[in-house]
RNA sequence: GGUAGGAUACCGAAGCGGUCAAACGGGGCGGACUGUAAAUCCGCUGGCUUAGCCUUCACAGGUUCGAAUCCUGUUCCUACCA
């Protein structure tokens, strides 16, 4: 199996400009390839590791890729796929947002390899030379305005009257395909990959490449995820699925994947995994005779923390959802209970406030964040929804003493099916 | 610039002097059933230790015993005309 049907049988493939073309000149030798990833925060989200562990795959076949961390394409803002223009970053932002990525993109890829290393550049470093006299000149020839406009990114903009879109955000699909151009020159990159709204962006770095290079590039797009339940794919209440574990925890990475819907399960083992085809089938026979056993789910959640945390780190998650998760805490260790208190959120509280009468259960709800407010946390005790210590409290005038503190120190406080908090008595 | 209409809770949308913390739908949250899934059903959905109290219906004033509802001004939208 080469790299273009092992993309395909994971339903990687959106698109591709010379299908054949492509598969033929990449059984013949090693292709460079690469992907932009745009800095718009100083950390990547799930939402970004399908093309990157495209990229890594290709690596695996002994192709080389490129990663471009944008410093020039990330400071005026793609304009596919959003119907708003875009927040200019400041230099600072984007600066600081540019080494946040970068660290995060080294665990993907070989940087270190012998015949086929990785390699990360930043754009910024061949646009910002370049005169607006030089652009014009050079490149602007190249681009018919008649073009640019039919393309679906800004042609959605340009029907929306109120919205419309800047000269900026008009002149982006220019900057990706003078760095396509830049890439196939000083690197030999014939291929570019992207999600599948980058598809405008790739032909016009192709049609660039023809024009000033005579040479025949090639473009590859990748689904684009969505969720069957038509949620948006990587988002949860509180926002994004992040990969920096500071501001997604590791549990709670681990919890997405495990959540994810069964329609769904198979698809992202395809996509997000480096499970063999006979795995993978394995797994969606066994999700289909057994689902309650949710064995695809949980293999897909630990494949993906650990890929993206390290295989410890994916342990640790899976013991604390063990735990949290398989029923009451009676027996529990201390030394197990602060395995659980280091995946779950939790509130230091002055152990004075358990004292004399003790402390009412939905203040305490609230000031540990499991309540948007103590009217809230009041409701959803009287609703049965609240958990002390895996036991329901459905009495919303309980009150909560030095007694009820395990190992004379902690609270372990539930709300609803998966929303844990520990307090901590300090 | 002229004329007409509009601005209501997370979103959409009723209400047109008291019975309005505000119908209804969506979303969200909780419960039941399950499998930490989906579907379905039930409850909740401004705040407050809640027979009650407090702050809300674009903003600022006014009329009235009483205003989301009436009047005046301000801001912003929408439509038609110029």
């Amino acid at each position: 199996m080469d790299i273009i049907e092992e993309l395909e049988w994971r339903g990687l493939v959106s698109d591709c400009t010379d299908r054949d073309g492509l598969a033929k000149r990449l059984a013949n030798r090693e292709v460079t390839l690469y992907c932009g990833f745009d800095p718009t925060a100083d950390s990547l989200h799930i939402g970004s590791l399908v093309p990157l562990l495209a990229l890594r795959r290709f690596q695996q076949f002994g192709h080389k890729p490129i990663v471009i961390a944008g410093g020039a394409t990330g400071s005026i803002g793609d304009p596919s796929g959003k119907s708003d223009e875009r927040q200019l970053l400041t230099r600072k932002q984007l600066k600081a947002n540019i080494e946040g990525v970068k660290k995060q993109l080294a665990a993907f890829l070989d940087f270190g390899a012998e015949a086929n290393a990785a390699l990360l550049v930043d754009n910024a470093d061949w646009t910002a030379p370049l005169s607006f006299l030089d652009v014009l000149r050079d490149y602007g020839k190249h681009f018919k305005v008649n073009a640019m406009v039919a393309k679906e990114s800004v042609r959605a903009r340009m029907e929306d009257r109120d919205v419309g879109i800047s000269y900026t955000e008009f002149s982006y699909m220019i900057l990706q395909a003078l760095d396509f151009d830049h890439l196939f020159r000083e690197h030999k990159c014939e291929l570019q990959i992207g999600g599948s709204d980058q598809w405008g962006n790739i032909t016009a770095g192709i049609d660039l490449i023809h024009r000033r290079q005579n040479r025949q590039a090639f473009g590859l797009t990748l689904p684009l995820v969505t969720n069957a339940d038509g949620t948006k794919f990587g988002k949860t209440e509180a926002g994004a699925v992040w990969l920096d574990a500071g501001r997604t925890s590791i549990y709670q990475f681990y919890q997405y994947w495990v959540r994810i819907d069964d329609r769904d399960v198979v698809r992202y083992l395809k996509y997000f995994t480096f499970l063999q085809r006979d795995e993978v089938e394995r797994l969606a026979e066994q999700h289909e005779e057994q689902p309650h056993a949710r064995i695809a789910h949980k293999t897909l959640a630990k494949e993906m923390t650990a890929l993206v945390h390290g295989v410890e780190a994916a342990n640790e998650a899976i013991r604390a959802s063990e735990i949290l998760f398989g029923g009451d805490l009676d027996g529990i260790t201390e030394a197990t209970f602060r395995e659980i208190a280091g995946e779950v959120p939790t509130h230091e509280i002055g152990r004075d406030r358990f004292g004399g009468e003790g402390i009412w259960l939905p203040e305490l709800l609230h000031e540990a964040g499991l309540a948007s407010s103590r009217g809230q946390a009041r409701k959803d005790v009287k609703g049965g929804g609240v958990y002390v210590n895996s036991h329901r409290v459905d009495d919303e005038q309980h009150k909560l003493q030095s007694d009820d503190l395990l190992f004379g120190k902690y609270l372990l406080l539930r709300r609803g099916k998966r929303n844990y908090a520990v307090v901590s008595a300090g």
